[in-house]
DNA sequence: TTTAAAAGTAATAGCCCTCTTACTTCAACA
DNA sequence: TGTTGAAGTAAGAGGGCTATTACTTTTAAA
């Protein structure tokens, strides 16, 4: 029983596995590439970051460890497309919670918060993913506009919740969104509330938490 | 270039690496086990669960990589030997904390907030070692006990606090250790504030965060 | 001083991963 | 139909990790 541990991570060179199992549908030929994508997501939302591996991603979709090199110079290219459009659909999904939450600022840094735990949920990547380390030297391409764009929107429904000092508006961003990862992160360890939750209910409860900052924060 | 990730993680067999380097100091024949949980806090801090590598514990010794097998059966058992000190430390930590804070429930809470996200920082080792996943097949022993008072601490804190229906406690101390641990995430990746912030210093917004939190809950 | 257990080491098996190279297949176009 | 470039494959080099096994060094007791 050497190799079976059941989380890794860091640097060097091998350290994966997991499921193993031919999840997705073997793209037609020259679809590789946006399938590849697709099943990122899947992968990340299963296993989180520290399961990404290109190598599980190729058999799940049933080609040859080699054919992802078709499309992506390396893994981190992957990961960077993915990121971006993480970045692209946070940003979609959050304006649109906002907008539907109406006109109060609370109500609407709520509904984004839990428009973010929603996300995160179900596609697995979050913050961590679009602004994770290791991509840091790709960070000058459509990566790091996808970034700014995202992190511009979140002041900006910061700034409308009354916060018009930007170290406080920064300040309770951050106080914000690390509820919201929080959030994520211990659902995914599984560590709220005993059985783990839905989505759905998780959110719920992110967004009212979220409304409890801000509301706190005013006293 | 081929192994040369930066981050890795998930089941399977390889998959770290990291510094390398031989940071500890080689210990006195016979003084392994406890160089070894020592290193074991150091590393976690550098590079986190994910991170977290027999090999690399015993590079960073100076010792051979079969060596540390002398004293744990393996990977998973020196794990839970550094989650369950981890565990009885910030039982001790939170506490003390609250304790200094004085008769304030809301500050109490605060305190044992800002003492989370101390300890993460600087001993790396938090929620998610305490209760990982890959560590449940070991629950059963010291690491279950030591768990669940941490857990039975908290809950206590939170009741202080004026939440005495369960149900309702339970909400408040998962919105609290999302704020948390969000924290400690999200400053572990560098995603806060631009510039890393020193340990103590996000400890203290985090521990502000807190009470925010609690008095908004109370609206 | 002998000796036996404890603590380490060397070597290696077995896995997984990233990424490269050379070869094959396929599909569309001339 | 022949050609050609894109897409994919087979193999393998190079690395890292977890553990195991058999051998060596130390240390402390008899």
């Amino acid at each position: 029983m050497a190799g079976e541990r059941g989380e890794t991570g860091r640097a060097g060179a091998a350290g994966r596995a997991g499921a193993t199992g031919r999840t997705g549908v073997r793209p037609a030929r020259g679809q590789l590439r946006a399938a590849l994508v697709a099943e990122s997501f899947a992968l990340l939302s299963e296993s989180g970051l520290a399961g990404f591996s290109v190598a599980e991603l190729a058999r799940r979709l049933g080609v040859s460890a080699a054919a992802p090199y078709r499309h992506f110079r390396d893994r981190d290219e992957l990961l960077a497309v993915v990121a971006t459009q993480a970045a692209h659909e946070l940003t979609g999904s959050l304006r649109d919670a906002a907008e539907a939450a109406g006109g109060d600022p609370v109500d609407r840094l709520a509904a984004a918060v839990g428009a973010y735990v929603r996300y995160v949920g179900a596609r697995g990547a979050g913050l961590d993913v679009v602004y994770a380390r290791e991509l840091r030297h790709l960070r000058d391409g459509e990566l790091a506009g996808a970034g700014r764009e995202l992190m511009a929107l979140l002041l900006d429904l910061t700034r409308d919740a009354g916060h018009t000092d930007p170290a406080r508006a920064l300040a309770v961003l951050e106080q914000l969104f690390a509820l919201a990862h929080g959030y994520t992160a211990l659902d995914t360890g599984g560590l709220l509330s005993h059985s783990r939750l839905s989505d759905e209910e998780t959110a719920e409860r992110a967004a009212r938490a979220a409304a409890a900052l801000v509301r706190g924060n005013a006293m």
